[in-house]
DNA sequence: CGTATTATGTCAACGATGCTGACTTATAGT
DNA sequence: ACTATAAGTCAGCATCGTTGACATAATACG
């Protein structure tokens, strides 16, 4: 059916030209967004996958790297997903040897995380990529364009901030 | 329930100090385009929900609103997802009268990807939760400040760009 | 013309990672 | 003692990605 075929009735209105609302709706940055951030991940992937793991593993090995001695809450909080979720992958974290667990010395509730040189390794070897493609990104730029970079990415967070404690 | 009481011995090296790698590896950038991304995308889930759409269908609704009479072959490209992963969310979305196709005028194997009003007002109100977060983080930033994040965000993607023509 | 290639679609199975809901256990707080 | 909290677990389900195999139609080409 090319261009102006009349058919019996109801021809459902196409349109051919691009969404013209540039003005009120920041397409760009929500494309560059998008590539960004899809090549971004992308790089940990083939690493991961020699060991099995995810991208969801990724994250938690990272922030415990981060983070050593965070609780199971406070993982949570910071990738914003379920106990279920977390559960699973972080299981096999453990069971493979890249994390370990330690009741809180002060609440024996809480099982505070740190990674074994296994763990940090792990997550050495999956930032490097991503931090070699960041370099790339800012070769060039000054100090005060990296902070420009930097005040927009914490921009883009939530603002929220429930106070809990 | 596996509530661990007493281990053997073999005390397995826990590392109590956070990564101090931060002079080869940039793990302040990597956390930022984290959360910027995780909170970025979090905008149009409730919008999505009501449609019963994902993720998936956005990106899509998104791109042929950009470039209308893309073929499917151009938007596998600029996903990069497998032609069935594309076919179970695209089918969805032409079922429901947000996109439509037309068999290419030069190659009619070819299928041009258009959206109806619907798919255009979808694009627009999706987008626009984004934008308004992305003009957030950039509150009192200078044009120069914007490009320097376009930059960065330019060279975050991968240069590979086959020559298929 | 006939064959190969290409663009798209489709069936089937599977994997990773989210979700909800319901329940248990151990510990802490009051 | 009672209640609340931190964590773990079971079961089921949804979304969205993958591979592999194959079908159809149209184009490209020797």
């Amino acid at each position: 059916m090319p261009r102006q075929t009349s058919q019996k009735a109801v021809k459902p209105e196409l349109l051919a030209t691009p969404m013209g609302n540039a003005d009120i709706v920041d397409f760009e940055i929500i494309e560059l967004l998008f590539f960004a951030y899809r090549d971004f991940v992308s790089d940990p992937d083939a690493i991961l996958g020699k060991s099995g793991f995810g991208r969801a593993h990724h994250r938690i090995v990272h922030f415990v790297n981060r983070e050593p001695g965070m609780t199971v809450a406070d993982l949570l909080e910071t990738l914003k997903i379920t106990k279920q979720s977390l559960a699973r992958v972080l299981k096999q974290l453990i069971d493979s040897g890249y994390i370990h667990q330690v009741a809180g010395p002060e609440d024996r509730r809480q099982r505070k995380l740190y990674p074994t040189q296994a763990g940090r390794d792990l997550a050495l070897a999956l930032a490097e990529p991503q931090s070699r493609r960041i370099e790339k990104a800012f070769e060039n730029a000054s100090a005060a364009e990296r902070e420009s970079v930097k005040r927009f990415l914490r921009g883009m967070r939530d603002r929220n901030k429930i106070e809990t404690n």
